[in-house]
DNA sequence: GAGTTTTATGTAATAATATAACGCGGTCTC
DNA sequence: GAGACCGCGTTATATTATTACATAAAACTC
């Protein structure tokens, strides 16, 4: 549960970003709260408050394919709104990466139309190589 | 209500579409429930029922950072996984459109990770450059 | 065309995800 | 210390989606 170079984190912000790190992987905010009982959470929205506010400080990413929300993979992903992940869907495993060439695809496209980015969802859904391999 | 080369649609599935189409934007499931109440819709599962196949046909595309659905633009639309999205969040609408660039440099991400894709989700939120005019 | 399988349907119940509304307590600032 | 703001706790509720079971209609097989 390292400081980072980001806002004090309070104490439900701590636990819940804490169980994302620990995961390794996406949570859905349900399954994070069931994690938390024995810390005290009690209600759902203690971890809908805290999950806002990580998101906002872009240590959390939302998966909206999935309604899970996971840490992001670099420990200090600030220059965000930015992430693409790739979601295997026999394992579960997600892999974020900066797909450089499609974000500027995408800003020159929101450029010529004169539309102004707030953020973007990029999400793929397939089967990673390890899967494959697995497979007979 | 045009009867596209596609599947012959079943009496539920053509009502969802149509409703699709003449909202002309994204509608939620629930939403579509209540205008098809006056045709004899009666429960969720009528609506998903249909949309399910409608995506599944490339009609009807699903906005994941909406939970909403939305008529496909391109009125055979087929040739698909490969749709992106803007969206926005001033006055609601949305403009699909097919991002070359950004397509072919995530398939080469996918590629070079042997990473099997059945789909993408792209969207993008912000402002339109109709809204920006009207603001002061 | 009788039997079988598949697909679509209707309905009720429930699960899973997310928010609204209220009140309390701390910490700033002035 | 009054006011503003923020985080927190709690209850209730709204919204989105699925499970389970029964019926009916279409398509396929022999």
């Amino acid at each position: 549960m390292t400081a980072h170079a980001h806002p004090e984190l309070t104490k439900n912000q701590s636990l819940v970003f804490g169980s994302l790190s620990d995961a390794g992987g996406p949570l859905t905010a349900y399954a994070i709260l069931d994690l938390l009982r024995e810390d005290g959470f009690r209600a759902p929205l203690q971890v809908y408050r805290a999950l806002d506010k990580l998101v906002e400080y872009g240590m959390v990413h939302r998966l909206e394919s999935l309604n899970a929300f996971v840490a992001c993979a670099h420990t200090g992903c600030s220059a965000h709104g930015a992430a693409a992940f790739a979601i295997c869907e026999q394992c579960g495993d997600v892999i974020e990466f900066t797909p450089d060439e499609a974000l500027k695809g995408l800003n020159d496209w929101a450029g010529a139309q004169d539309f102004t980015l707030a953020r973007m969802t990029i999400e793929l859904r397939g089967t990673c190589g390890a899967c494959k391999s697995k497979a007979v």
